[in-house]
DNA sequence: CAATTGACGTAGT
DNA sequence: CACTACGCCAATT
C-alpha cells in the first residue's frame, strides 16, 4: 500500500461539515513531515468523487488554489453547503476543524490498515 | 541511481 | 499583515 492510498483512506474518513489540514492527514499516515506529499497524492488522484478532497485545507484554513475543483470559490461553496463555518475566505477552525476524538478514531482506523 | 517536484509549514524580515 | 527562504519526503522521471 502506497502512502497515497493511505491518504485517500484517511480523507474518506473526514466527516461531513468538518475539514482537516494537510499535517493532520500526514500525521495519520505516520509522519507529519509527509505533509507535502499529501497534497501531491490528492492532486494526482483521479478516482472520482469517492474521496472528499475538498475537505482538506492548508494550515491557515485556506482552500487550495485553482487546481482540482474549478477555483477556490467552488471548494469554499462546497464546504459551506456541508455546514463548514468560514471566516472570510478561511475556514473557522474553532468550529469546523476535525475534532480531536474523531482524529483519534481515524488514526486507529489507519493503524489497522498499516498492519495489513 | 540522482535529480526534480509539490493541494505544505514554520520562522524570520 | 505580506513576502521570502528554507526544510521536509515520497513519487516520478
Amino acid at each position: 500500500m502506497t502512502l497515497a492510498e493511505k491518504v485517500y483512506a484517511a480523507v474518506q474518513k473526514i466527516p461531513r461539515g468538518k475539514v482537516a489540514v494537510y499535517s493532520q492527514i500526514a500525521a495519520l499516515c505516520g509522519n507529519r513531515n509527509l505533509r507535502r506529499f499529501v497534497g501531491n497524492a490528492l492532486r494526482n488522484y483521479s478516482g472520482g468523487t469517492c474521496v472528499p478532497c475538498h475537505r482538506v485545507v492548508n494550515a491557515r484554513g485556506e482552500c487550495s488554489g485553482s487546481l482540482a475543483f474549478g477555483g477556490t470559490d467552488a471548494q469554499k461553496n462546497r464546504l459551506l453547503e456541508e455546514g463548514v463555518f468560514f471566516n472570510g475566505n478561511k475556514v473557522d477552525f474553532s468550529r469546523s476543524l476535525l475534532s480531536e476524538d474523531k482524529f483519534q478514531e481515524i488514526a486507529a482506523f489507519l493503524y489497522s490498515l498499516n498492519t495489513q
